[in-house]
Formats: C-alpha cells, structure tokens, sequence
DNA sequence: TAGACGTCGATTGTCGACAGTTTAGACTTG
DNA sequence: CAAGTCTAAACTGTCGACAATCGACGTCTA
C-alpha cells in the first residue's frame, strides 16, 4: 500500500513511512472533532479503515499519547484525550512562560531577514482574515507564533512550542469558531512584533502578555460555556 | 515472561508492562553509558537479550525517541543520542526559562507543608554529600527542583522538567563525575528556597538563574572538555 | 425486583515470520 | 594500491495469529 486514504482528503504527504501517515491521519481526525474526546481508539478498527495492520497504528498511538492527544489506559486501549479547564491554563501558563523567552531570545537574534518574515506573516494573517475560513486563520496565527519560536534558535523550545500548539488546536478545534473579527486579531499581533524590534524584554515580555493572555481568556471562556 | 533481567540489578518494578520495562532497562543503560552515544540500538539484540520480542522495543524505543534519548533514522534504525555543546545550551536555556516559572508559581502556592518538604530536601542534600555517591547525589539535587515544579502545580510544566531531566541525566552520565564539593552544591540551592519564601518575583528569578547558571556553566565546561 | 455471579464476545499485549532495504565485506579494475 | 562494484548477511517495517484480559450481557438467587 503506497497512500492512506483519510476518510476527508489530507494533503497525504507521501512518506513511506506508515506510522507517520497513521500519526497524521489520526490527529487530523481529533483535532477535527471526528473523534470525540473521551470516545475509544479501536487499534484494530482504525487499521482495517486505513487498510494497514496493528503494528503501525500501535507505534502511532504512542506517539500521540506523548504528544497528549491520546491517553493509554493499559489493558484498556487508548482514548481521546479529554480537556479541562485546567488543562487550558496548564497550557497556556507554560505557552506564556514559553512565548516571552521565546520572544525575548527572537529580539536578540533578529535579523533584516527574519524581521521581514515576521512582517510578512502579518500581513497574511491581514489577508486570511478576508478568507473566511477559520481553521486556515487558526493556522496562520501559530505560524506567526512559530517563527518567533524558529527567530529564538532554540530547537527544544521549538519542539514545545508544537507539542503545545498541537493539544491547542484539539481544544480549538472542539471549540469551534473562535474569532469574532479575524482583522482585529491580526493587528493585535503587531504591538508584539514592534516590541521584538524594539528590543527591550520589559516592553516585549509586556506585549507578549498582553496578546496572549487576550486569548487565554477568550479559550478559557469558550471551553468553560462548551464543556463536554 | 515475568520480570525483565537487566544487565545490572535494577528496581524492576514488577510492572506487566513490558514496554515500560524496556524502556526503563534502555534508559538506564543509556545513562550509564553502557550505550554509547552515537552507537546503534539494534531491536532484534535488546530483544534477545531481554527476552521479548521486537514490538516492545520498538515502542519502547519510539518513547525514548520522544524523550530525546533515542533518534530515529527510517530504515536504519535507532541511536542513542548524541549531544553537541548547541544541545547543552538549549536545554540549559530551556530549563532556566521554566524554573524561573515554576518557582515563581511555586512561591504563589507555597504552604507550610510544601515549604517544609522544599526544607527537608535541601537536608536530604547534605546528607547524601556525605555518602560519596555522585548518581544519587545528581538524582537528590534533581528530585528538589521537581519538588518546585510539584508545587508550581502545572502538570505539563512538571513533564517538561523530567523531559529535560532525563535529557541532562544522559549528559552527566557522559561526564561522570560531576560536583567537586557536594556540600557546597547542597548549600547553594538554600537561597533559592529562601527567594520562594520571601516571595519577590524579581529575587526568585535572580536567585534561580544564578543557581542554575552555574550549572549551566559547570556543564558546559566539562562538556567541551570531554567531547566525543 | 434488585443485586451478585458467571459466561461470552471484543480487544489488547505479545510473538514469530516474511519481504524489502541497508550495510559491510570481498572482489575486481584502473 | 585506491576506488568502485557486486554479493551476502543483517536489520527494519509490516503483517497475521494466539493467548490473556476486560466489559457487557444474561442468569441465578434472595
């Protein structure tokens, strides 16, 4: 077999690599609800719909349990993780404490280049915002958030930055809609970005606050009015 | 199959979950050094020796890979690590940033009860310096800092740390002896309680970057000396 | 009728096997 | 003698099978 198919069409990157695929396949299905929090992971299910046989899905299910999108109960299988409110302070305390290092180390190493890069996510994130089309929004907001991530050159920090991202766009994905005004969200990121270029870590760390904490609220509100 | 025999007596806590067990084994020989960094794990070896079959180890392998002990190259299988002087920085750079976090938080949700804990560990440290035993000396030093990250009370800050732990734990294994004077190292890490106690943000931060600076530098040193 | 017990199907944990790929070593050639 | 080529062994990725275990349903008893 060269390509899974996924019940919804993926980009289906072809790796000949069957546990990534699997992987993939799979967090597409939780972060776009298909999969409920809380419903069980069928190893044996999920390998005769992909076609493949146990071994892979196994390997894969590990993954995403490392990644906190699945939970393993032995001799039970594997779950849908479930959220709670706690668990989105959890993330967004570390996601915080993450972000304004992160932010701080970007202003160190800030480039010409790099800075253009910033710049020019904004601008996407302008433009997306036109688009209507709220999971592409999402995804280019933490694209923006990413590349300050990649600016600070710290690979660990990086690799955090993605496990968080990855249990967020579960929880947003459950969520659903998330922006009111995509255009406001956008600009809100630029303060951040002029902070960074700046340079001073009180006024960066002050506007990294700022940004994320507004969505921390807001994540926080909606998780606790749609609870499971 | 009962209990795994591993190469040294371990603990072996009697889990019927083989893939902890491996995983467990494999972790101990990677910080021992009886794998070398760089060297091949082969599964079909691991499982002979263990006596188990190749699926434990293979996902006993991919959580190792997770963790940062193992890498994997498709194909050709996994290695144990090896670490560049860059990786000391990162996961140093890493660490300050999150224990910064964690003690501030720690001092927000201080008891009596915690800070006696926090207090009792610190005695643990002297203790142990008496006993020349350099491991358990590391692992007493790191059970204090998880102790701060416990009280931080932010779950996925306490796995970030024992990530970066283990990480550090292969690092030190590498350089063998550690502290020059361990009674000193156990005083050291009296201010930083005594920050948390007191309660000002600013002076925790400054006291644990200082604590943990110098074991940064420490490290770092060592590591460029006895490079691979 | 409510609760405890036993049975049966479904699912996981583990294993051995096979095919395809990589690697190491012998052999050839300039 | 060095470099390249070919061959064989070793290893990984994947699969299907089997035993042990868990959960649900039905049955028996008070």
């Amino acid at each position: 077999m060269r390509t899974l198919s996924p019940p919804v069409g993926l980009p289906a990157l072809a790796d000949t690599d069957l546990v990534g695929q699997v992987a993939r396949v799979l967090t597409q299905a939780v972060v776009e609800g298909r999969l409920a929090p809380g419903s069980k992971v069928v190893e044996a299910g999920i390998a005769r719909e992909l076609g493949v046989s146990r071994a892979p899905v196994r390997e894969a299910a590990r993954l995403l349990e490392q990644q906190g999108l699945l939970v393993a109960s032995p001799r039970r299988g594997f779950f849908v993780r479930k959220f709670a409110a706690d668990d989105i302070d959890d993330i967004y305390d570390l996601r915080l404490c993450v972000e304004r290092h992160a932010a701080v180390l970007a202003a160190r190493n800030l480039t010409p280049e790099t800075r253009d890069m910033l710049r020019r996510q904004i601008d996407v994130l302008h433009q997306t915002a036109d688009l209507d089309d709220p999971a592409r929004q999402v995804e280019e907001d933490y694209r923006f958030h990413r590349l300050i991530c990649e600016v600070a050159a710290n690979r660990r920090l990086l690799r955090l930055f993605d496990d968080l991202a990855s249990e967020l766009r579960m929880v947003i994905g459950l969520i659903g809609r998330l922006y009111d005004d995509p255009h406001e969200i956008a600009r809100t990121h630029e303060p951040v970005l002029a902070a960074i270029e700046q340079g001073h870590p009180e006024r960066i760390v002050a506007h990294v606050d700022y940004h994320i904490g507004h969505a921390w609220r807001e994540v926080s509100k909606l998780v606790r009015e749609i609870p499971a």
